[in-house]
DNA sequence: TTAAACCCTAAAGTGTACTAGAGGGTCAAA
DNA sequence: TTTGACCCTCTAGTACACTTTAGGGTTTAA
């Protein structure tokens, strides 16, 4: 399978491909006479693996040792795939956990402006970030 | 006052101030005989301004312009500053539900597997991630 | 006087995940 | 035969907010 045949199969821009196999994320594939790459039917299922880790929150240096232990799965247990999961729900956590805190003290000071058009001189706002 | 000075009060590094400067957040200081800079008191101010602002989500080209406001708030409206934060507002809690979305996949396939310290060839993480 | 601590500029590097561009070869159909 | 679709490599650019490096000059205390 060519290139482009492989992106469109996958939904995924050409270069990303070759991006991905630069990143050693999929193997590098074999060679047409003319230099053309030429995909195994595998590299369709590699790549919806990869596609599915990045939504829910991998990145691919993370999918790429996912990987690793993917394809030699026998070698690995449950607990070393676990933990990749649980150190991602983790940064999660604390992501949103930060997030929701910069929400309350934007809001806070969101709420106290009276939003009028008169002059901002008096703005609650401008004063809590002075403070 | 002198660059490291102001770093410190401030608990900032040297470059970022000049990095600060470049970007136009923070006044170009006179200069001492010597070309160091020296800073104005009012610098320590606008720098915590600056922090804050970046710490309620900020990025320093909204800081920017928060700052422009700021610095003129007499032609300036509540309705603008407040028109700021309602943005803002609206961007934190779009990524707080994107990472919600992704926590709740995450969290369903860790939860199914079994963690244990047997191969991972029937890893339900690893099934999930293929399919 | 000399060593540490401080200051300067300008340019390049960092990380992330691509995306775009230059410049060129290959293939199939009209 | 020529047009268009496809493929190749290599390099550079993108956004963001710094950080590092190279190669200096200045001040202060021992
Ligand atoms: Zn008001
Ligand atoms: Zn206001
Ligand atoms: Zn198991
Ligand atoms: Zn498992």
């Amino acid at each position: 399978m060519k290139i482009g045949q492989l992106a469109k199969t996958v939904d995924l821009d050409i270069q990303t491909l070759r991006y991905y196999e630069s990143q050693g994320l999929i193997n590098e594939p074999q060679r047409l006479e003319n230099g053309y790459r030429d995909y195994p039917q595998n590299s369709v299922e590699r790549l919806r693996f990869i596609k599915k880790a990045k939504l829910v929150g991998f990145t691919l240096k993370e999918i790429k040792d996912l990987l690793a232990i993917q394809v030699t799965k026998d070698e690995h247990t449950c607990q070393e795939v676990k933990n990749f999961t649980q150190i991602k729900l983790d940064e999660i956590n604390q992501k949103i956990n930060e997030l929701s805190e910069i929400k309350a003290a934007l809001q806070k000071i969101h709420t106290s402006c009276c939003g009028g058009e008169e002059t901002a001189a008096h703005c609650s706002i401008l004063q809590a970030l002075e403070n």
